[in-house]
DNA sequence: TTTTCTATCAGCAAC
DNA sequence: TGATAGAAAA
């Protein structure tokens, strides 16, 4: 299949796509084309002759991963099984399994979760004699993290240190890493066996990151010790979100120390949006200090109509409006209900929307928030299999020890804690010790209980380590520990949630069904599966009956999407920019304009904007000043509404016949 | 010793 | 709004 590159990119893109060898670094403006840029220079390298398994792509989600691992498939028509596209945390997993076992860690290692980590960070410092009323476990986690990551030192006098070093030999013990560890712990492998890092740098020559201004510090030294020279680098600092974990864009101005002979090529043609919104973009994005100077501007010379203002007397008109003018403009100009995207803050904030497009009958889907992955009634089954997979770990061991109430409480698990912590065993050792010595002093009731628990855990380890219907197998499991009843009794008093929370269990249990029975998965154990659960978020589940519907979802979390119509609600002082953000640190102000810089310009046709006069905060209503962001945007690019009257705006314009006449190949454009 | 009930507190973004 | 710690009840 031969593709005409030249034909079907900008002359920029043209460029991106075909310097191959040496370090490239890509400055791509938002809805720039920066997925295709990305996709076709692997194709492009595929058809130089370049094998598959010589390249690696890292992005940031799931999703991002998936998608573009797709286009490349169906762009050059191969099947391309050994072509690596993946998340930096996935492809850590990828090198531990691998490697781990020079570390002193076994194969089965579980990965642990924020609230994994929070649990074991507690437990530890409650171990350590701190009261936990004064113990901010939050706090802790950032400062280990920070540590972890080297991003800070211990001053010698902390007394967090004394905790930490609690609690990586508990992760040590329990078999268990965290989530900074899946990129923290190859660069030590790499660091430590350099054999093991020129085997992998040499399986991979050519790497490629998207989202470059996100990586942390650490990534970077992971894709540093990966790459030789054919580097490339694609970002955009002005889009540059996540600097709370860890990101920095300063990694830029690094790659461009290390590699000094770098390419770099902008794109700043946008074929995204209207010209009134890249206006007011611009506009914005001007007043952050610390950036690479670039605008954006529109091939296509569309005005387009201008942004809509709107302050609603509070939370739940702004609903009532944001859905009503969703419907009105569907009816109007024949669009899906996908087509529109409502972005907010914080999660917090969905829920008055939600009750607007409720009220008003709009079908939409929430991406983000609490992952399917944190509810109870999952993590309770996942719990179970991580104990399974890996029975020492404690945190997961705990957790469901007594989940359903098999009579195993506070004070069995203390004077089995003990016992651990004496020989410095697991619990589960522990627990196998004090069964086969009837010397060990416990209480004949636990040690009955304890028994039950042991054997239960054991007849389903022997039978889930097998490679074969693993579904079955968990749905035996559920049978053994009645889970059901349990979900009936724990929600005494709330049915519906018992039967919520039963349907979504069975969902999970479905869902190990339909990915064990994929043709294309070549490894369905049960490692593979909590391994691949554990990175997962929300957006990777959807697909199913949720197209044609409104999207949902904080900012965050729509960075590298595009809508026809976005509106962005709680445009409010406070919200956005978030007050907590900017207690922080100085700079989090251009971080937030950042954040809002990628809210206004997911739009391609229209945006609306609205901040309420008033809103609750904790059952009080509070008065509301708009975000200051909103006087950035040049007065002539705004209109405002006065909560009556015509809801959408005409913009007589086809812009779709135009838009489209204007490019060759695919006109819808993700990032 | 375990389970159930009640009061209190804190709530930004997510791999 | 939910999680959680401590008190009361079983």
């Amino acid at each position: 299949m031969h593709i005409d590159f030249e034909a079907e990119l900008n002359p920029e893109q043209y460029e991106a796509v075909t310097t191959m060898d040496g370090p490239v670094l890509i400055i791509a403006g938002a809805g720039s084309g920066k997925t295709r840029v990305i996709t076709y220079r692997m194709a492009y390298m595929l058809e130089k002759g370049v094998p598959q398994s010589a390249i690696l792509a890292l992005t940031f989600t799931n999703k991002a991963a998936r998608e573009m691992a797709e286009r490349v498939k169906s762009l050059t028509r191969r099947k391309l099984q050994n072509l690596t596209v993946s998340t930096f945390h996935a492809f850590g997993v990828k090198i531990l399994r691998k490697e781990i076992e020079r570390l002193g860690w076994r194969e089965n290692f579980s990965i642990y979760d924020e609230s994994d980590r929070n649990q074991l960070i507690k437990d530890c410092a409650r171990e350590l004699g701190f009261k936990l009323e004064t113990f901010d476990v939050q706090a802790a986690g950032k400062v280990f993290s920070d540590v972890k990551t080297r991003r800070v030192a211990w001053t010698g006098e902390d007394a967090y240190e004394k905790v930490y070093r609690e609690y990586e030999a508990s992760l040590k013990a329990f078999n268990s890493v965290d989530f900074d560890d899946l990129i923290v712990k190859p660069i030590e492998v790499f660091e430590r066996f350099p054999e093991a890092r020129a085997a992998w740098r040499e399986h991979y020559r050519y790497v490629m990151i998207d989202e470059f201004q996100d990586t942390s510090h650490i990534q970077y030294e992971l894709m540093r010790h990966l790459s030789d020279d054919n580097v490339c680098a694609v970002g955009d600092d002005d889009q540059s979100i996540y600097s709370w974990r860890g990101a920095n864009y300063e990694n830029i101005v690094r790659f461009e120390k290390d590699w000094p002979h770098v390419r770099e090529i902008k794109l700043e043609r946008n074929y995204r949006s209207t010209g009134t919104i890249l206006e007011a973009a611009n506009a914005v994005i001007a007043n952050n200090s610390n950036r690479k100077e670039k605008a954006l501007w529109s091939p296509t010379g569309i005005e387009g109509a201008p942004i809509q203002l709107f302050r609603p007397e509070d939370e739940v008109a702004e609903g009532e409006f944001i859905a009503r003018s969703i419907k009105e403009q569907k009816l109007k100009e024949r669009l899906a209900y996908s087509d529109f995207g409502v972005l907010i803050r914080t999660n917090a904030l969905t829920r008055w929307v939600e009750e607007g497009l409720l009220a008003e009958n709009v079908p939409y889907k929430v991406t983000g928030g609490t992952s399917f992955f944190q509810r109870k009634e999952i993590k309770d089954i996942i719990s179970y299999l991580r104990v399974i997979a890996n029975p020492e770990d404690d945190v997961n061991f705990i957790r469901i020890v007594n989940v359903p109430r098999r009579g195993i409480g506070r004070r069995t698990l203390e004077r089995l804690g003990e016992l651990a912590k004496e020989r410095g065993l697991s619990l589960h050792k522990t627990a196998e010790l004090v069964r086969a010595n009837p010397s060990m002093e416990l209480p004949e009731k636990a040690r009955g209980d304890l028994e039950e628990f042991l054997e239960l855990v054991e007849s389903f380890r022997s039978e889930m380590l097998g490679r074969r219907n693993l579904a079955a197998k968990v749905r035996a499991l559920l049978e053994a520990i009645d889970y059901r009843a349990w979900l009936v009794t724990d929600n005494l008093h709330n049915e519906k949630a018992a039967k919520w929370k039963l349907l979504n269990v069975e969902s999970l249990v479905n869902g190990i069904d339909v990915w064990e029975k994929d043709p294309d998965n070549h490894d369905p154990t049960l490692f593979a599966w909590l391994n691949r659960i554990s990175l997962i978020t929300r957006d990777d589940m959807d697909d199913e009956e949720d197209s044609g519907k409104v999207n949902l979802m904080t900012v965050h979390a729509a960075k590298g999407l595009e809508f026809e119509i976005v509106f962005i609600a709680g445009c409010e002082d406070g919200i956005m920019p978030h007050a907590r953000s900017l207690e922080e640190g100085e700079g989090n102000l251009e971080e937030e304009r950042r954040l809002f810089y990628v809210a206004v310009t997911r739009a391609r046709r229209r945006l609306h904007i609205s901040s309420a006069m008033r809103r609750r905060r904790n059952a009080m209503p509070v008065d509301c000043v708009p975000s200051p962001f909103l006087a950035e945007i040049p007065e002539k690019l705004v209109t405002w509404y006065e909560g009556e009257g015509d809801l959408a705006p005409d913009d007589a314009e086809d812009f779709f016949a135009k838009m489209n006449s204007m490019f060759p190949g695919e006109a819808k454009e993700e990032e």
